[in-house]
DNA sequence: GCAAATATTTAGGTATGCCTAAATATTAAT
DNA sequence: ATTAATATTTAGGCATACCTAAATATTTGC
């Protein structure tokens, strides 16, 4: 059985490299500010996730995830994803409150609980945030919302993800109002610091941050 | 945070004290074979429990919980049992198997998500291996019931508990179709082996080991 | 193309938790 | 009471996973 630690670098490793095509290296140092620790920590931990074959290492080159790496990164997503729906919807936690108890579920090991609660949750396929949720067979669909900076002035939109389950910023956008499913628009773009005006559901106008709108997933309505 | 490992160690201690009275002091060689290690190795931790102040150890004695070691005990037993209730309740896993689940989820730390999932599961008392739940004060029934092995040839008694959720023990106790609730009466005891002959709900007769017999827990009918 | 800046690795150290073997305490037996 | 058996602790090591500081690669800017 993989470590609690080593399940944090594979799925970070997955995480950073995600959308960046199957070969892409994760740096140390990318991996090592996302981690929390240094970068030799991580040197030293590559060298061990690449003997254990979870990784393909090239020194100073970075780690990218081997087919069985890429497969213990999913079956970690998957296990997240899913007590994040269990804890939002069975036990009613703010989907700001989710991640960080997700965070240690997930490395509970058995595949028939996984399994199992699949089924008790009805097989869900996105998870509180919008992040979509791997089937059993690791199979996941890619993101193809973009973030809230990119959307034009006044293009009807629905925020359909986040791209960080940092609590912070859920509360901040549970405090403006924003969850998934909000439709909104931008009413305009402030000077200086590029700060959103938005419309939310047709009506209430808030301001939000350039950093908290590049967190923010959204789709454009047709 | 105490570590996975300091947990494991303060139930050890809580489950070999049980019933013993406040101040019973386990062994260091109990401790090592109830966990599998080495004594060294308990010798070793007792040091670090005593001075993170989780127990009293007196050197050549043996360790006893101090109250703040108590009470982590009593909430990893509370945490352990009502995830039992949830794996066999919400995701019908059998009783045998909850065991080494609800081994990994009692580690995870979450207060709110004790509560919350024991308001989920409708604050239950007893889990599936019919052991007490302790409150969310910690407090917890003793338990009365006497095992099989105190019953006499043809007594009425009911199945409440076993002492052990060893696997395959449980497995075992299915296969011959004893469970929690079921009926049965000593028809006889066999010479030698001091096996019983039991007869399960007014009709099926099984055999039963006296090492199984000795962790039954039983209720006789009034 | 070379120096400066940046990234990465190596070296050397710490804490936790485990091990075996040896030393020491305690308990039991005669 | 002394010896033998048993229990416990200490000594010395190992693996994981972290750290800081120093050494080495790589990249970037001119």
């Amino acid at each position: 059985m993989p470590s609690q630690s080593i399940e944090d670098y594979i799925k970070a490793i997955w995480t950073l490299s995600e959308g960046k095509g199957d070969r892409y290296a994760v740096s140390t140092n990318a991996l090592a500010s996302h981690l929390m620790t240094s970068q030799a920590s991580v040197s030293e931990m590559y060298k061990r996730l690449a003997e254990k074959e979870f990784i393909d290492y090239v020194p100073y080159r970075g780690g990218s995830l081997s087919p069985k790496g890429r497969q213990l990164a999913v079956s970690l997503i998957r296990k997240h994803r899913l007590w994040e729906v269990f804890l939002h919807e069975k036990l009613g936690f703010g989907w700001e409150e989710v991640h960080d108890i997700a965070e240690q579920l997930e490395h509970v090991h058995s595949q028939e609980l996984t399994k199992r609660l699949a089924t008790f949750l009805d097989h869900p396929s996105i998870d509180p945030h919008g992040d979509y949720i791997p089937d059993a067979d690791g199979n996941i669909p890619k993101q193809r919302a973009k973030p809230l900076t990119g959307l034009s002035i006044g293009v009807g939109a629905q925020v359909v993800g986040v791209l960080d389950s940092n609590s912070k910023l859920l509360s901040l956008l549970s405090q403006k109002g924003i969850a998934l499913g909000t439709s909104l628009c931008i009413q305009s773009v402030l000077p200086f610091d590029d700060s959103r005006v938005l419309t939310l559901n047709g009506n209430q106008s808030v301001e939000l941050s350039y950093k908290a709108c590049e967190l923010i997933l959204i789709q454009e309505n047709i």
